[in-house]
RNA sequence: CGGGAUGUAGCGUAGCUUGGUAGCGCGCGUGCAUGGGGUGCACGAGGUCGCAGGUUCAAAUCCUGUCAUCCCGACCA
């Protein structure tokens, strides 16, 4: 490809609306543009980098039995009506009308399009397993679409669904899953680790987040010191105990606003309140530490669980917030391990009613104890071994375990070897594409500009003429640009008449792995190779300049 | 959705407080010179100042509304 003719406007200046590294490379090196909040366009370079992306992702997935199939962005509300996910899913689902006034959404994501393909076609424990996957572009009107590519409202993701007459057969192509998205990841060179995560309103039961290592990461990933163990920190187990001071039990009182000044964060009681399935809960943690909505959301088999105030409660309970008294109300009382431990601890109510020597046993009507605070570092690793440890993460992909969610909602049964009719277990594969891009940005980059990994680098060479009105430098270059593309070495020849800082900065920003420089050795047939990652260049005659770029770009990979 | 900020040429911005012909840098076009890390000189094109109302003799500037974009938070398969 010729630069002079190619669509790449790099941007000197960083836009002012981009704040992270890959948002603002991609922006400034000619990736992509911005439309619409969370919707981008992807010029002739990023949209390369996208279909590498996805080709390593074909070819891993294929490599796994997995077959390609394509459905529809547009889907018919019915079938979102099944799941109940038209009402679930929220205003983040995309919702239009066609003339007819029949109502659609654009597919935030494709469960109930694939199991409504599959339930009348896979009928027979003979047709299974099964695994199908799509790469089609998503919809999510996000509340707040930000850091470019990272949190979009349209998106590109890979996704796969699996098929399998039992649980044995489904946890098998999960555990496959697994094994292709290391594959996958490892060959865009990413740091990545999978995590065990929360199902979210999807549904299911195992599932796990790859995340990408990444500062600007927006989920926290809780790891162990000495051993593998990483997760969600939302998911992590507390395993920590607590020991009770033996001090005497004083006399609970109450407290005036002023006086309330703990010294000793580990003895003061948080109140939260939750709604969980139409019921209210009051759940208490030490100040110390935070409750985790995750945590409730799960220890009462919810499929969610809204933190609420105290004068929702009030309201619910039906009596003035001055009269709600959180001792002795109605309210059913969970607390965290922790606050078992606290002896004459304080406590403060949204009301503004603070109590010291408050004891827990004694002053609550507390159901359970129960681990209901978020991990933190510090804290024992749940498997016993090392201690936590926080890391940012951006998610990349995701598998789970569906189990028969949607297929008891939407009735995709089969027939066993008996004759009996038994649901489909089913299992879901996502990985966010587009996201993918800005993660190995985020990951590949320096001061200069992004250094792309081989298996993804738009271009392998970049062949740059110092001088192109030197009739030596030009025909050297025209050559090498011809010979390059006969050995099949995808090549960007920047052909422009700039000046050679131009030029240099302008290939420090776009990234490809080799760069090829003729200049003033053109007559002596000698070029600067140039690797961007490491900055070495070396002077090659052109006779081994092939061989010479083959191993370089062996070595890179 | 709560809090904050910003909208002036393709990009980055000044001007707004105190109303009076819209300015700068980069980029873009032409020419000459230059040709190994964003080169120099000259000439030139490009702006309904986000949009709509209002105040005023007069609005980029003041007022009201609205839209858009970004940041923090809440939320998020």
């Amino acid at each position: 490809m010729r630069q002079s003719n190619y669509f790449v406007p790099t941007l000197r200046e960083v836009p002012s609306d981009a704040e992270i590294k890959s948002h603002q490379l991609l922006l400034r090196a000619g990736y992509i543009r911005q439309n619409a909040s969370g919707v981008y366009s992807y010029l002739p370079l990023g949209f390369t980098v996208l279909r590498k992306i996805e080709e390593v992702i074909r070819e891993e997935m294929d490599r796994a039995g997995a077959q390609e199939l394509l459905m529809p962005a547009i889907q018919p509300a019915e079938l979102w009506k099944e799941t109940g996910r038209w009402e679930l899913y929220g205003p983040e689902l995309m919702r239009l009308k066609d003339r007819h006034a029949r109502e659609f959404a654009l597919g935030a994501t494709h469960e109930e399009l694939i199991t409504s393909l599959v339930r009348s076609e896979i009928n027979s424990y003979k047709k299974m397993p099964a695994l199908l996957y799509q790469i089609q572009t998503k919809y999510r009107d996000e509340k707040r679409p930000r850091f470019g590519l990272l949190r979009g409202r349209e998106f590109v993701m890979k996704d796969a669904y699996s098929f399998d007459t039992c649980e044995e057969g489904g946890d098998a192509v999960y555990k496959q899953m697994v094994k292709t998205y290391h594959n996958i990841f490892n060959r865009f060179q990413l740091k990545f680790t999978p995590v065990v995560a929360d199902s979210g309103a999807i549904g299911g039961e195992d599932t796990h987040e790859f995340m990408a290592i990444s500062d600007v990461g927006e989920d926290t990933i809780a790891y162990s010191t000495e051993s593998d163990y990483a997760a969600n920190v939302e998911m992590a187990a507390v395993t920590q105990t607590y020991i009770k001071s033996n001090e005497e039990l004083k006399e609970l009182r109450t407290l005036d606003k002023h006086d309330y000044n703990p010294t000793d964060e580990s003895q003061v009681i948080t109140p939260t309140f939750f709604e969980v399935n139409d019921k209210h809960y009051m759940i208490l943690t030490r100040q110390d530490h935070k409750v985790n909505g995750i945590k409730v959301k799960n220890y009462f088999e919810a499929e969610d669980a809204q933190a609420v105030t105290a004068e929702d409660i009030a309201m619910r309970l039906n009596i003035p917030i001055d009269e709600f008294n959180p001792f002795q109300s109605e309210i059913e009382t969970y607390a965290d391990h922790a606050v078992q431990a606290v002896v004459n601890g304080m406590i403060c109510f949204e009301t503004g009613d603070c109590y010291e020597h408050v004891n827990p046993e004694r002053d609550f009507n507390i159901t359970r104890y129960a681990d209901f605070r978020m991990i933190q570092e510090g804290d024992p690793s749940p498997d016993g071994r090392g201690e936590i440890r926080f890391a940012k993460g951006i998610e990349i992909g995701q598998v789970f375990k569906l189990g028969t969610r949607y297929s008891e909602t939407m009735e995709a049964t089969f027939l066993d070897e008996n004759g009996k009719s038994k649901p489909i277990i089913m299992g879901c594969y996502g990985i966010g594409v587009s996201r993918t891009l800005a993660a190995v940005v985020e990951q590949h980059h320096d001061e200069n500009g992004i250094v792309w990994p081989v298996s993804l680098a738009p271009f392998l060479v970049h062949l740059i003429t110092i001088n192109p009105k030197n009739v030596g430098q030009k025909e050297l270059s025209e050559k090498l640009y011809s010979i390059f593309q006969d050995e099949k070495l995808d090549v960007l020849y920047d052909d422009r008449s700039e000046r050679a800082g131009v030029k240099f900065s302008d290939s420090d920003l776009i990234g490809i792995p080799i760069r090829i420089i003729v200049g003033n050795k053109a007559k002596e047939e000698i070029v600067e190779v140039k690797i961007r990652k490491t900055g070495e260049s070396f002077d090659v005659p052109i006779n081994s300049l092939i061989e010479f770029i083959r191993q370089q770009l062996k070595q890179l990979a």
